[in-house]
DNA sequence: GGCCGGATTAGACCAGTCGTCTAGAACTCC
DNA sequence: GGAGTTCTAGACGACTGGTCTAATCCGGCC
């Protein structure tokens, strides 16, 4: 029953995009782009669109494909399968995820804690210009296909474990500057700020509202971080 | 794009199983039932194991079907379609575990504190035994669906208010008993213990290990409640 | 017994699925 | 200019999806 899969994991072959094609109008949308963007990154932009509103069992390659403005013969050029496709759409979506966080973090003119709550913070107000639809694609596909892909299962461990660490980091951090009680264990809380977060998340799309993430925000700041003891 | 839909909500449309549901209880009370599960009773428990191992997209009908060994058109007749059932399988779902709160939350031989943990406790014994894999099929579904379906938003949307509302009660209970700090309100730290699990409960699906919920069990009831202040 | 009418089933139906495959266009490098 | 590689193009196939209509079952009623 199993597919023979091929084993290798994915990572990009190499740069397929030569130049990228110049011509080949057709593009539905883009109205003014300079360079237009490689077809592989088209098609990656369209799944995240579409998987994130549907789902990764949703909607369908050819819906992916149409809405890219790709053949469908390209797409088995770039990837493997649609579990890789799956695949790839987490690990650009940590990649991602996980820059912007490393950008706030660095960010050595304010205070640790000042930048644990800027992550927090900036994604919140992007919940809350682009409604609070904006779909967290990782623990979409997390739930929907962890369960029976093990490369996807293991792309997406791979993502909460860094984005855990990174928190983790910044709460040594914080504690060092005295900015958080010594006696929260860095680690287990990173954990529990990450779940909780998590959870906020889950719960912003159950209610389409971003008050959960702004009971995340009270709550961790305002109550958790700051307790003596 | 969208179908016509058929506008009626959909709620069991009468009493379909004439003789053969011993009335489907519902009332959770049916302790023993002798004659085989109803038909319709036989698809929902097919679905619910299959939906949650594989999304509610990930499998179709036929293999719901043939699990529970009912013939395909037999389907049309319990449910209005493939959405319908989805309802119903949340709401299945969700009446099974408010249920299980209940009676957990009234025993009242133990202190409100102790019955709180124990709801929590008692899933992560469940979770041990079966393994991890244990899917919560709601926030599965809520994910997946949600964004799509007005009816199945609606049913989850109201299992976790209900669920809020009762740990809510109890935390109310505890702080009266002088077990939980006043300082909590009791409304915000029900959101916050509800999605502080849900997270956990996500996680440990990627972790494939209950670790997460241990580090809920004892965040929550080893630091979080106890606070001073 | 003959008939009726609702409950239940069987299976046809087609749109849509993922994935394959062959041609050829576009580009690179010799 | 020509050879070779990369990429595009989209028809095609085998199959499954959800849905629905037409037939069957079965108990009750005259």
């Amino acid at each position: 029953m199993s597919k023979p899969r091929a084993r290798t994991s994915s990572r990009r072959k190499s740069a397929p995009a030569t130049r990228a094609a110049r011509r080949h109008s057709s593009s539905a949308g883009a109205p003014a782009e300079p360079v237009e963007p490689d077809t592989r990154e088209r098609i990656l932009a369209a799944g995240a669109a579409l998987v994130g509103a549907k789902g990764f069992n949703g909607c369908g390659l050819s819906e992916i494909l149409q809405r890219a403005g790709v053949p469908k013969g390209s797409f088995y050029h770039y990837f493997e399968s649609k579990e890789d496709f799956g695949v790839a759409l987490i690990e650009r979506a940590r990649d991602e995820y996980l820059d912007s966080l490393r950008t706030h973090l660095g960010d050595r003119k304010r205070s640790p804690l000042a930048r644990l709550r800027s992550i927090f913070e900036d994604t919140r107000a992007e919940c809350e210009s682009n409604g609070p639809t904006v779909e967290c694609l990782i623990p979409k596909l997390a739930l929907e296909t962890a369960t029976l892909s093990e490369p996807v299962h293991a792309a997406v461990k791979c993502a909460y474990q860094q984005w855990s660490a990174l928190i983790a980091q910044v709460i040594r951090e914080a504690q060092s500057a005295g900015e958080v009680a010594r006696s929260h264990d860095p680690d287990h809380l990173a954990d529990v700020l990450v779940m909780l977060w998590e959870g906020a998340a889950v719960r912003m799309q159950i209610d389409r509202s971003i008050g959960p993430l702004d009971d995340f925000l009270a709550f961790v700041f305002d109550t958790l971080l700051p307790a003596r003891r």
